[in-house]
DNA sequence: TGGCCTATTTTTTTT
DNA sequence: AAATAGGCCA
């Protein structure tokens, strides 16, 4: 009885406060269901209520699959099935997680060994120029990038190599890469090694080819989700259908309107045709937002409706109106990233928000940088969310590759990175000749290397050097079974790898080598905790290579989040910014052929829109400076299509625009009232060969002490705005500063007996917690902009007073 | 052969 | 602006 108590209790937690369609997807049990979810309208409670409901309904957990396209995805899903159901692990992850895991355990079926390797993006570019040279292909009228993306779109629509000739519409690259292919493949398969699409298009064929494979998995996997079914290529398509023939109890999740990785070569029919694709679908819609104000919901849904391929969705909210979405338009590229990260600030002292809230959206990762340095310069703690960054470095990459050659022998990517790193006398000639004589043989290198006394075309001196890396790669060898731990600190010791990197590369705030080392062997430490199995060397090595950039997403990191519309998706924030929408950048240029692309970058912005919550303010600028030069820039066609009427439009040039306008023209206007105005000296003018005029230096002034100027005349008004406000707030002890991570008053600092700003000036000696001490070789703007630049042992840095006075002690 | 300097190119988005 | 490739000298 009290089991049946309990469970109608839990049935009760899994069904309370739900919408009768969410209900309605959540009590579907057998056969295909179809839920067409809008932006923010409860998807993921309604797919983990669901599973939780299958739970419940005595279904296996090892019966049920989950696929999604990230790992953060699936890490959430798995926690809330967990506080819903606790107890059964279901298994939930990407699929390409899943299709790695089969694969180990099918490798011999597609010809490689369970050790395999999964190259990442660079590794495959370093084999498929390998694989140019070898095919004896001209790369002048094409690049290795496009020949690579050429065989990327074939192996994700199941096109095998020698089926890639009879394509009938062949354009001149797709020609030279369907040479090219067949040689690629054969040289990963020699390498055991696949790349990312290999890991669909291998299982893919895998079922295909083998129908007991496939009916087993199928007949396993009684109940399969998939998430963000929108995104979803042939490969994947087929992945799924084969795995729910027996038992078609499929459910899909998506939204044909955040549609955004046809690039990808992500195929929207495969939502658009699902009712067709399975006849006896339900079908539920959710179009209530729970999310967004109906300001923003207006928006966005107006951006939409310009797409045609689409099913159209009525989205509506509960929600109060709220603020109207902001269209700002500024200069350039570094007003942008300044006001914004202006008012991030403003908002964090006015309005008690905090730094979590808020998020930067951008067509493309370059763009990040000014408002990283916007935010540096603020103190304003931020996370830049591209989580390969870390993996990318190149020490890190080094010592991974001597991971993954222990793991794989047969990794010649690997080898080729780790042969001569630390240097160790093996030159490009060397390497090409055992290179030459490995795909004569067709062996692997490192088998090539191994006997190096063959190859006729080396010297002898040579030879030793190589045969030296093989020994010291057969003594690293012997470890392969160790922890990580240890197999990590056996490695940095035996190469003398910190040596290396204290002979070789420059230190410095933003990259410190040998911290990232240890920062490396913290991770193995970590994983070796996790999985204390002994031959975990390649589960982390897998892990590694699958992981994305929302991954490193950190949501409970209170930070401001910078990052891609792509990396967005799933995601929502109480205040977001999208910046940069222009002409060429969003809708890009290069999607401008299809209207299908068109429609693609529509819904980007569409789905930039509907992460925010409660506030949006769209920006572009007049020029931006692209690549290293200034170019004038066209506002984005996508900003014609929205509700004007709706919004609010800022045309503001902040006063940046006051500033050099004024000051260049001739000084300040007489009720400005500065004491002494130091113009930058002749040393610098003569570096600088545009003999711009340089800011001013305030020697004598600081927030505290400078006059009120309310009132004043009003040509400086709109330029002291944000001074003034600050000082008000300041008065009134609200304002609040972030220091160290932690947040403190203006008045709590002053009570504290911080250094007034104003002691801040030229040639001053300071010391900083983490640079170390420097001297002040500048001082600029002013008031709560007022900033002083340091020069520390080797390198420069600037700070805002303001954020920074509590770092930033007096020496002398 | 290896390190350093200069010239050239660039990825839009990512598993 | 930044990263890479190529060229040159020790």
């Amino acid at each position: 009885m009290t089991s049946t108590f309990g469970n109608a209790s839990a049935m009760d937690a899994i069904l309370r406060d739900l919408t009768p369609p969410q209900r309605e997807a959540v009590q579907h049990i057998d056969g295909p269901l179809l839920i067409l979810a809008g932006p923010g309208s409860g998807k993921t409670r309604v797919v983990t209520h669901r599973i939780a409901n299958l739970l419940h309904h005595g279904i296996d957990a090892h019966q049920i699959l989950a696929l999604t396209f990230t790992n953060k995805a699936a890490d959430e899903m798995r926690t809330r099935v967990q506080g819903l159901a606790p107890g059964r692990p279901v298994w939930m992850g990407t699929f390409h997680r899943f299709c790695a895991q089969q694969l180990r355990r099918y490798a011999s079926m597609v010809g490689l060994s369970e050790n395999y390797s999964i190259y990442d993006t660079s590794d495959s570019k370093q084999a498929m120029k390998r694989a140019i040279e070898a095919a004896g292909v001209s790369t002048t009228h094409t690049s290795p990038e496009q020949i690579a993306a050429s065989i990327s779109h074939a192996k994700n629509r199941l096109i095998p190599p020698e089926m890639m000739t009879d394509a009938s519409s062949m354009t001149a690259r797709d020609a030279i890469a369907a040479r090219v292919y067949p040689v690629y493949q054969q040289q990963l398969l020699t390498s055991n090694a696949v790349d990312f699409d290999d890991l669909l298009f291998h299982f893919a064929r895998l079922l295909r080819e083998n129908p007991d494979v496939r009916s087993s998995l199928d007949q396993h996997y009684r109940y399969i989700m998939v998430d963000e079914y929108q995104d979803t290529n042939l490969a994947q398509y087929a992945i799924v259908r084969a795995l729910s023939i027996q038992q078609p109890n499929l459910a899909v999740t998506g939204d044909p309107d955040q549609s955004i990785y046809g690039w990808r070569g992500a195929d929207l029919n495969n939502i658009l045709d699902f009712e067709k694709d399975y006849p006896n679908v339900t079908t539920v819609r959710l179009e209530q937002n729970y999310r967004s104000t109906p300001n923003i919901l207006r928006v966005a849904d107006q951006l939409i409706r310009f797409n045609r391929r689409r099913k159209h969705k009525e989205l509506f909210t509960d929600h109060p109106e709220g603020d109207p979405v902001v269209l700002r338009i500024y200069e350039d590229g570094y007003e942008e990233a300044d006001d914004i990260a202006d008012q991030i600030l403003d908002a964090i002292h006015n309005e008690g928000l905090r730094p979590r809230d808020f998020a930067v959206f951008c067509r493309m990762n370059a763009l990040t940088r000014s408002l990283e340095h916007a935010m540096r310069k603020r103190g304003l703690p931020y996370q830049i969310v591209n989580g390969l960054e870390f993996y990318q470095r190149k020490e890190i990459k080094d010592l991974l590759a001597y991971l993954h050659l222990i793991n794989n022998p047969n990794h010649d990517v690997a080898l080729l990175r780790v042969i001569n790193t630390p240097t160790r006398g093996i030159g490009a000639k060397t390497i090409a000749r055992i290179q030459q004589h490995a795909d004569r043989l067709g062996i692997p290198m490192l088998e090539a290397a191994r006997r190096a006394d063959e190859i006729e075309s080396l010297p002898k001196r040579s030879a030793s050097m190589v045969l030296n890396f093989v020994r010291l790669y057969d003594r690293l060898r012997v470890k392969a079974t160790a922890t990580l731990e240890d197999l990590l600190r056996y490695l940095v010791e035996e190469t003398q790898f910190n040596d290396y990197l204290e002979r070789t590369s420059v230190e410095s705030t933003t990259n410190n080598p040998v911290a990232n080392v240890d920062e490396l062997i913290n991770a193995a430490v970590e994983f070796d905790l996790q999985h204390p199995d002994e031959g975990s060397l390649e589960l982390f090595l897998e892990q590694v290579a699958l992981v994305s950039d929302v991954d490193a997403f950190e949501e409970s990191d209170d930070r401001v989040t910078l990052m891609t519309l792509h990396a967005a998706k799933g995601l929502e924030f109480p205040r977001v910014f999208i910046i940069a929408v222009e002409d060429e950048l969003l809708p890009h240029r290069r999607s401008r052929e299809t209207e299908a692309q068109y429609e693609e970058e529509r819904r980007l912005l569409f789905v930039g829109i509907t992460r925010a919550k409660q506030w949006l303010q769209l920006s572009h600028c007049k020029r931006r400076s692209i690549r290293g030069d200034m170019r004038p820039v066209v506002a984005s066609a996508f900003l014609t299509e929205l509700p004007r009427d709706d919004m609010r439009l800022v045309e503001s040039s902040v006063d940046r625009d006051f500033f050099e306008n004024e000051y260049s023209d001739g000084g300040y206007p007489d009720s400005w009232d500065l004491p002494a105005i130091q113009v930058g000296d002749d040393a610098t003018a003569s570096d600088d060969q545009t003999s711009q005029v340089q800011p001013p230096v305030i020697t004598d002034e600081d927030v505290c002490q400078l006059p009120d100027h309310e009132g004043d005349d009003d040509v400086v008004r709109e330029a002291v705005a944000t001074e003034s406000s600050y000082r008000r707030t300041a008065k009134r002890g609200k304002a609040k500063v972030s220091i160290a991570g932690g947040l403190k008053t203006a008045a709590d600092l002053m009570a504290a007996g911080a250094t007034p700003p104003g002691a801040y000036r030229e040639g001053a000696v300071v010391s900083h917690p983490s640079y170390g001490q420097g001297t002040i070789v500048a001082v600029s703007g002013r008031g709560p902009k007022r900033s002083v630049k340091v020069k520390f042992a080797d390198e420069e840095a600037s700070f805002l007073i303001a954020y920074a006075a509590a770092d930033l002690s007096l020496v002398q």
